[in-house]
DNA sequence: GATGAATGAGATTTCATTCAT
DNA sequence: TATGAATGAAATCTCATTCAT
């Protein structure tokens, strides 16, 4: 009502912000503590409120993580689509893939983590069935990713595919649960590394 | 049937095996369901009994967690002790660590998975010290083989061994939460695919 | 059947025996703990025994304790009725009734304590309410005491009856939470200078 | 009404003004029930709330007695203190100290009942050491004004000091049982009679 | 937008008691 | 007589959620 309050900061865009606010607070409590032994009132503590307060925000705890794992999956799914339209061979098609990867990771770490510890349980209630979907999604894409070097022959065939695609996905997305920000290697590098591990192995030639 | 077997089964023997039982029932449940959000209860009907009769055997829901982890670990270290006893070199140190972890995660699957999933957050408890101690001994017995192999110049040189170990040990233990006893592949054949790969890469040479 | 259970102790009395052992033992623990707190499973540890065997010799942690009070109590008032019959005058009376206080709580001390302790909670449960009947019957005689002394002159009649009567009854029976029969002062010894202090007081004269 | 009063009844005031309440309710509760046989949930209807509310203001119901006990000790301590530092002589310190316990018991009545019946118990808690030293105290305290009448001539020298200060302690004490605020007698006409009996004792001269 | 107090369902834990052996 | 295992009711405690202010 007051001229102030016309303010951008205080319109339904300040209220996103602080939505986004609270919710990277809560993403980062998640996943340092767990889902399901934190609690509300731990996150509100870390958001410097009163545990009843965040309910003005949000609908309940489950939201929470509803909408901090959505938005993260968005805008992975986002970068990969952007990699497999852009007509790639398998190779570079999976060296993109990775990069993405590690890529996402910086920008979302605690949903990383959170999606990793969480999914497999969270995915029993109906709401997280979108969570199955994207797995079973992202597996299809990475499968289809590996067979076809496999047939280009740039992949060798005497391995399981299926065991590449969980071995990669797995020390890809446990990196969330170690990668800092401000550590010794950026993501990229360890991208490089990670790369040059997995394509050449780790023995000398 | 035998004399024998009617002597083991009454005792302290016959107390220790119905123990070892609950146990191995605990571990299922917490490792499917995650320890915070398994309730007592669910473990006692797995069980076959109801809630209150778990506490005739444990003392509380976190010494359940607490024996399982311990006789892992105790079994899993015994078995790390004897290859680093064996005396071998860098790269057959490195394959026989490999080997036995999965032979470890056929033997403790359910405890590997809490143990995973559980360590972080259970650390924070001073009983559970003994999970720290552990990690870093683990990171110390890797990277010192690695480092050897590099030294010994049958590993990559261009590599950061703290990476080439977070990478290793991630893949080798998350391979617990979908490896099946019953499934496809051994522990054995998982493992030497497992070493083919990080080894000498996926691609073609 | 055999001839060795024809022995005296192997009769209903040595089952007697056995009770008043394990009365004895649940009496201390009881004292000691409380009532309320005492898990059935502490007085058979007292006891060399499991929980459940307790409940060979009594239906319930209940009749424990009403077996131990009811014993007490019998065998105070059958003290107390004698000293009663035998007509002394109002002093030798008072002294005398002291004198077996001291004497019960010598032979019943942990009875005594429970008494004391658990008599107020108790005695809302009909089981109980012989507590209630002899407290009344307790409190009539010690008035009737005092009172014949007020008037017969040998006791000060500035004073309240009704508070003298509360103070005696305290510290009488609260002696038996800190009289240990292996003490430095015997029952009769502690009663002669307790009447000391009440009789004439503690100042100079 | 006032403005101030309206300050007051909100912010920290109102809050530690409503533990005080409860603490009240609690303590009367403990009083009449016994610490160990009342549960959360009869202190939650006394307060006229569900037994899950009173955790918002307590930890446990162990940090209620903690509380309850804790403010009584050192509001007894203080008024203990004015007296020992007021350099009267012992009769007149004895006096002091015994009409200051009768006015301690009358702010304090439900706490002292607690403190009178629960403390052997608490005792055994590390939490609760403060009782047994307080008790140290207590003794240390008497036994020197007692020790100091008898050098002083003013005191019997044929009583034993341990005994006396014995039988005082628990008359003075346990009044707070039976002792109510809107009874016949004030604090300090029970505490009048009682050193009367006490000092020059119950028979006439 | 936030607070503070309460709710109430459900969790862990305790423990008197039962019973087959 | 005693054991060992289990029962089941009740206790303490936790916590997501609500709501008046």
């Amino acid at each position: 009502m007051s001229p102030r309050r016309r303010d951008s900061e205080s319109t339904a865009a300040a209220r996103a912000e602080r939505r986004a606010e609270l919710l990277a607070t809560a993403a980062e409590v998640f996943a340092s503590r767990g889902y399901a032994s934190t609690t509300v009132r731990e996150v509100a503590d870390a958001a410097g409120m009163l545990g009843g307060s965040l309910y003005y925000h949000f609908d309940s705890k489950e939201s929470m993580v509803d909408e901090i794992l959505s938005v993260f999956l968005t805008d992975m799914w986002a970068a990969y689509d952007a990699v497999t339209a852009a007509g790639l061979d398998a190779r570079e098609t999976f060296r993109s893939l990775i990069a993405e990867s590690f890529r996402t990771i910086d920008r979302h770490r605690p949903a990383v983590v959170i999606y990793q510890n969480e999914s497999k349980h969270l995915a029993t209630n109906p709401r997280f069935a979108y969570l199955t979907d994207s797995q079973r999604r992202f597996r299809a894409m990475w499968l289809s990713v590996l067979d076809r070097g496999v047939m280009e022959g740039v992949f060798r065939a005497d391995l399981d595919t299926g065991l590449i695609y969980r071995f990669t996905r797995d020390t890809v997305w446990l990196a969330a649960s170690w990668y800092r920000r401000d550590g010794r290697l950026s993501a990229d590098e360890i991208a490089r590394q990670y790369m040059a591990m997995v394509l050449d192995g780790i023995v000398t030639t």
